[in-house]
DNA sequence: AAGTGGTCTAGACCACACC
DNA sequence: GTGTGGTCTAGACCACTTC
């Protein structure tokens, strides 16, 4: 890291491979690798077999975001969370639900809308559509005491998913249930999560307006 | 991982220590070692010397955004990307600058307005502070030919920072600029970036409305 | 064909946190 | 004190890719 800071190494360089290395600093190559490996991760390094490793060209920055329980982000900011179910309802897939997710047109899912706050204030409002054939079992949950969020996060600890963040204006609907002035700028999470190829719940998130989301790199 | 998502381990509970897991898989520590780390690294399970190994009661999810030259950006997207620099200035700091990144008062700042386009459309309104005493070769530059951006990228290569995302209502200057609505939902992605504890350059990145940042878990 | 990184092994010692 | 994960070593074999 010195050496690419100081620019002994210049982007585009091939550095030394592993071995010489290992006796450069007098280390194994197992743990020169490591190293290595980790800098690639970061992005620092470009390495290929054979072809040996190069300073990136490039270095695109690899920014991590923790998406945390909505419970968890509030009380971290040391505030009191509570949430309000606004409303529930079976329903079929919209067309588009049905596209994205390679529903079928019969398909079951629960609509859920729920408010959460921070110490009584809006925090952010949860639009969210789960798939029952994925996990009928939430049907005999409690959702109005344990959050849909994080009953979720408890019983399907194993899923892969997309994320989406974006600004959007706040339709009247949700400036009256985010308490902001209509077309206020909304922070907007949009996920989606999938259990071994079967979708099981996709999320919007509406930020009430002074949200913001941070990371280091 | 088929454990987990399985529930034959359940969240919270103790899994076997690294020697069991070698012995029952038949192969070296080491290895079970670095399959456990990652599993931790990706949240699913917490590490504690002595305490042992647990499924992750509350898994935060970790999504990790890659944050690329504004150029590359525009151009995965299959547009030409150009950029104009619509004002440059050399200036002391703010008291708010002062403060948030402990510059004197008397500090030689470079401010540069950029509009950053793809297919000559408006991409990113971009506003940017940078320290010349950190890199007061920046002044040498063609900043109009190459942006700052890639300038700095290129050639401060080790460097860590800070981001932060959030919405915010586009001003009459950011909607003449970027030509939408005032008032329009922007996304916006603020970044300060140090090299060895020295602030280099403080930019905001003002996004055109339709903008999404997206990931995967 | 040959050189590079990718990965594994068996063994060792250490640091930490819990008892 | 003691058991756990954290890390290192020396050596080995393999996979890939460039020459």
């Amino acid at each position: 890291m010195r050496r690419i800071g100081d620019r002994v190494w210049q982007p585009g360089d091939l550095i030394p491979a592993e071995i010489e290395l290992a006796e450069e600093f007098g280390c194994a190559r197992a743990t020169v690798n490591r190293a290595l490996q980790s800098l690639a991760d970061s992005g620092l390094l470009d390495r290929r077999r054979k072809a040996g490793t190069r300073v990136a060209l490039n270095p695109v920055r690899k920014a991590t975001v923790e998406i945390p329980v909505i419970r968890k982000d509030v009380e971290s900011r040391s505030k009191a969370y509570s949430f309000d179910l606004l409303d529930r309802k079976q329903l079929s897939p919209s067309v588009l639900l049905q596209k994205q997710y390679g529903l079928s047109k019969s398909a079951h899912l629960l609509g859920l809308w729920t408010l959460h706050r921070s110490d009584t204030m809006p925090f952010a409002y949860e639009e969210r559509w789960i798939n029952l054939s994925a996990v009928p079992e939430i049907l005999e949950a409690d959702l109005e005491t344990l959050s849909a969020n994080e009953w979720l996060v408890n019983n399907t600890p194993l899923s892969h998913g997309e994320f989406a963040f974006s600004a959007r204006n706040a339709s009247i609907a949700e400036s009256r249930i985010l308490n902001c002035p209509q077309g206020a700028a909304l922070f907007v999470a949009d996920r989606s999560t999938w259990v071994a190829d079967q979708p099981v719940t996709a999320v919007r998130l509406a930020y009430a307006p002074g949200f913001t989301m941070n990371t280091t790199v």
